[in-house]
RNA sequence: GGGCAAUUAGCUCAGCUGGUUAGAGCGUUCGAUUCACAUUCGAAAGGUCACUGGUUCGAAUCCAGUAUUGCCCACCA
């Protein structure tokens, strides 16, 4: 017997307990070749920044998984790893240096100076991240730890370019693309934001048509009017081409038709300006039109402006409208436009189209070899979803992700900043040109276009090549091009290294919804074509089977947690400093639905804090009245002797096999709260109460105990981590073994029911002689109606409930006659309360209320009964049971009947 | 504009393949408590399962429509 505090203080427990777990090995998948192995690859939290509420639930959620799985005996192998998160850092640094007082970081620092300040603060926010995610309990093997921009990983990344590029399917092109002039980098399409802004509409007369636009700054350059074809208003116009008068004079200007056109936006007639929109660029691709650029990549205006060049764009608006106005030009201003502009969606700065030489991933072209046909990246991506070789759960994604696939466009790879994997591509030039080349610090590839320097030859490589004189493209990959290999590049890829082999694919990607498109898909991409192109066959080629989507914690109003409200943020290592890791886990996962938003708040962690400190509490009355904590029984069932051990365990056997199912089936909340009612309400409530006294049971308390503490540690490993320590156990609790689910377990409900009743009523027994209540005489105690109502009519477990009448307590008076009064006093001594004591009237008027109820759905049952159809057609056993129901509602009312005339004769005496 | 989801007790949510009388936690009310735990125990009150139709012997559950809310995608000349 040993004695430990009466609360479970976590902060005292968790770090020694983690340490422990550590540095044991455990966290490294076991060598049993036999199991089949569990791979899950962590999502990498950004190397910046803080853990927050999502990062948390994906650790739990994985945490859960992993433990499960290894004490299953399962090699379970959970790869931990940060990402270098290349323009939320960059961004973030150059801010924080801009705040003290270098105002152009990049021109300032210098490229290797700038990394140089990028990399102390990563190298400092990733001890954060570290021990925030060890904080959370996560049993990930730290020995493979991974950071995306490790040498290793950049060797990945260059090799999975080198093959796509020898492949055709990386190319270098002028396209459109999202110009961030705050970043002064491009971005991809799904980082865009868009946010609704009011802005004003102008209509301007351009020859014989009228133009509308809500941005008269792009139009200088405009020539080309477009109609659709079937547009009755332009007929006679089409293809014709004529003088108009513009803003800095007359343009030439020509018509054609395209059926994109919308006849009724507008005027149905627009002016394109190619080089600074999505569609107009689209259109000038079709119809092979020049594509001038009109602003340049810091939003000032160039020099076909004329008068307003140098002009930042945001200034040149009005004056243009102006001078429109002076000429006679503006036709009519739509005051309240409702307009999306887009902005970055890390840093926030609003995006301009333009038109530059960049990096593609070709999503079209058919490449790959795949189930015998030559396909598409587009098409391999849509065939392991629809072909069900990856399973995302829940299900509605597939369509999700079938639709972004349609409208999936080639990727933009390249990104104009310098934090991450620079482009392993290098450009020949003349030494003069090195030469004027090495003067800018600032060097991005826009510039090295600016300068007009000569490229002679462009070359894959992954180190400067020998032969004559080269200069590195000096922009950097997209952030998820180096993620997409998370999976496979991890294990060593792509060297066929023991744990590529053994581990890849990984069994589970968990993570939010909301990356569904920025990462899930496009590590379908990478490893998809890099593992196919070596040969390997397609079911190897996937990065895991299934995809488990968690929904995003919202505050309690269903609001995104956001950090401009702070009052509404929910900080995950406030709350474990103040509850404990084990109860924010639980508080998680409980409600937490594949897909679906969960709202938290703190009154539920603090729930869980207190189911946390109910298991401590069992444990401690456990150590208190168990001599032995460290035995163990042989044969558990020999060793259960009361019905109630017998039930118990019958219990705890069910929980098992339904749990298994649940954890199977990815259904964690409903497996969470399983054992939570179990552990809570049979056994702390109803099967340690009855253990009190003479029912002792030591074997069946601590064997029950031990499977509970089994089956809660994945879900709250810290706790029952330091409660198995106190039971005296050698091993670690995470090294044991499952609870296994056996069918021998499952002692017969009937016999079990009869003796309990026996067991209570002794023990009532007890209890009064204790209380010193005369066997014969009438004694003012009675037992709340509800449990006896409740019991016999629990139509799922009639034996739990009538266990539990041995925690209740005797009181002097009740607002209820006992419904089992009359069913159970014949030849026990158990009679009705003194009348003094006693509301007849009231408790009348609930009988008689009961008696209406009893009687409608007897009708009812009756009603149904009778129909013919239903005797028919409905199964056997439904019409069994409905039978029986209408027997024991039968009852029920003779009962109340019986009931309200004692009562009758009672008031009467 | 296209799509997806949600709507169940005062609040936050479960409810899987249609099947008896729709559940939990918090909150509220009443009561208990030296005996593992006030981070406790027992109980009560509280629901036309958003609405309208349909399918079915039977619908919170399936179908159609309506309303409200949220999200995603596209577009914005």
């Amino acid at each position: 017997m040993q004695e430990i505090e009466k609360a479970y203080e976590a902060k005292n427990y968790e770090p020694a307990i983690y340490k422990k777990w550590e540095e044991s090995g455990l966290f490294s998948p076991s060598g049993t070749a036999d199991r089949e192995p569990f791979v899950i690859a962590m999502p990498p939290p950004n190397a910046t920044g803080t853990l927050h509420l999502g990062h948390a639930t994906m650790l739990a959620l994985e945490d859960i998984m992993i433990r499960q799985k290894r004490m299953q005996g399962h090699p379970a192998l959970w790869i931990p790893g940060t990402d270098h998160a290349a323009i939320a850092t960059q961004s973030v640094v150059e801010k924080k240096l801009m705040d003290e007082g270098i105002q152009h970081p990049r021109t300032d620092l210098g490229r290797e100076k700038l990394l140089e300040e990028i990399r102390i603060f990563v190298e400092k926010s990733k001890d954060t991240i570290r021990n925030q995610i060890r904080k959370m309990g996560a049993s990930c093997d730290w020995t493979r730890e991974k950071y995306t921009l490790d040498g290793d990983l950049n060797h990945a990344v260059n090799t999975f370019f080198g093959r796509m590029y020898a492949d055709g399917l990386i190319y270098h092109g002028d396209r459109i693309v999202n110009w961030d002039p705050k970043m002064q980098t491009t971005v991809a399409d799904d980082e865009l934001e868009y946010k609704e802004e009011k802005t004003k509409f102008y209509y301007f007369q351009y020859g014989p048509v009228v133009i509308g636009t809500a941005r008269p700054e792009t139009k200088f350059g405009d020539k080309v009017i477009v109609v659709h074809p079937d547009d009755k208003r332009y007929k006679d116009l089409h293809n014709r081409e004529f003088d108009v008068e513009w803003i800095n004079g007359k343009i030439r200007a020509r018509v054609i038709t395209d059926k994109t056109i919308d006849m009724a936006m507008g005027t149905g007639a627009m002016t394109i300006t190619p080089a600074h929109s999505h569609v107009d660029f689209e259109i000038a691709e079709k119809h092979q039109l020049e594509r001038p650029q009109i602003i340049d990549f810091n939003g000032n205006l160039l020099e076909t402006a004329g008068e307003f060049s140098g002009m930042h764009i945001s200034e040149a608006r009005s004056k243009i409208v102006e001078k429109m106005k002076k000429k006679g030009l503006l036709m009519k201003v739509d005051e309240n436009y409702a307009h999306n502009i887009a902005v970055n969606y890390r840093g926030k700065g609003v995006v301009e189209p333009q038109i530059m030489k960049q990096w593609f991933i070709d999503v079209n072209k058919r490449a790959i070899d795949w189930k015998g046909k030559k396909m598409s990246i587009k098409e391999v991506m849509q065939d392991v979803v629809r072909t069900k070789m990856i399973k995302i759960i829940p299900k509605r994604f597939d369509k999700i992700y079938f639709h972004w696939i349609d409208n999936l466009r080639d990727w933009c790879i390249s990104r104009q900043i310098w934090w991450g994997h620079q482009i392993p591509v290098w450009f020949k030039v003349s030494p003069e040109d090195r030469q004027r080349w090495s003067k800018h610090p600032e060097s991005s590839s826009y510039l090295l276009r600016s300068m007009n320097i000569k490229i002679q030859e462009v070359r894959f490589a992954e180190t400067e090549p020998s032969d004559g004189v080269w200069i590195r493209d000096p922009d950097t990959l997209d952030t998820w091009f180096s993620s997409a290999l998370w999976t496979f590049s991890t294990l060593g890829w792509p060297d066929k290294t023991e744990d590529f082999m053994r581990f890849h694919p990984t069994s589970v990607l968990e993570t939010g919804y909301d990356i569904l498109f920025f990462w899930v898909a496009r590590m379908i991409l990478a490893s998809t074509y890099c593992l196919r192109s070596e040969g390997l066959p397609e079911e190897q080629c996937i990065p895991f089977r299934d995809v488990y989507l968690h929904g995003l914690i919202r505050d309690v109003h269903g609001q995104k947690m956001s950090k401009s409200r702070p009052e509404t943020c929910i900080d995950p290592l406030d709350m474990i400093e103040k509850y404990g890791t084990d109860a924010v886990r639980l508080s998680l996962i409980v409600g937490n639905t594949p897909g679906n938003d969960m709202r938290l708040y703190e009154e539920k962690i603090a729930g869980y804090r207190n189911f946390v400190n109910k298991i401590w509490n069992a444990s401690r009355f456990a150590l208190m009245n168990v001599p032995d904590t460290k035995a163990s029984p042989k044969n558990v069932t020999k060793a259960a002797k009361s019905r109630a051990d017998k039930w118990i365990l019958t219990k705890l056997n069910l929980l098992v096999k339904s749990v298994n199912a649940d954890m199977k089936k990815y259904r964690f909340s409903d497996a969470a709260m399983k054992i939570y009612d179990f552990t809570w309400a049979d056994y702390c409530d109803w099967y340690l109460e009855i253990s009190k006294g003479e029912h002792l049971n030591p074997e069946v308390l601590l064997y029950v105990l031990k499977n509970i503490l089994r089956l809660l540690h994945p879900f709250v490993p810290f706790v029952t981590e330091a409660i198995w320590s106190h039971l005296g156990e050698k091993s670690m609790l995470i090294a044991e073994s499952w609870p296994a689910y056996t069918s021998k377990l499952n002692f017969e409900k009937e016999t079990a029911e009869m003796e309990l009743v026996h067991d209570i009523i002794t023990a009532i027994r007890s209890i009064r002689a204790e209380k010193g209540v005369e066997p014969a005489k009438k004694i003012n105690a009675t037992i709340y109606g509800g449990i006896w109502t409740d019991l016999l009519q629990d139509k799922k477990d009639p034996i739990t409930r009538l266990a539990r009448l041995n925690s209740l307590t005797i009181q002097t008076e009740g607002p209820r006659i006992p419904k089992a009064l009359w069913k159970f006093t014949g030849g026990v001594d158990i009679y009705l309360p003194a009348e003094d004591l006693f509301d007849v009237e009231k408790e009348k008027k609930h009988l008689s209320r009961k008696l209406e109820e009893t009687r409608a759905k007897m009708n009812g049952l009756q009603k149904r009964l009778e129909n013919k159809a239903f005797l028919d057609k409905a199964p056997a056993a439904v019409v069994e049971k409905e039978q029986k129901l209408f027997a024991e509602l039968e009852e029920e009312l003779k009962n109340t009947t019986q009931k309200i005339n004692e009562l009758e004769n009672l008031k009467g005496s």
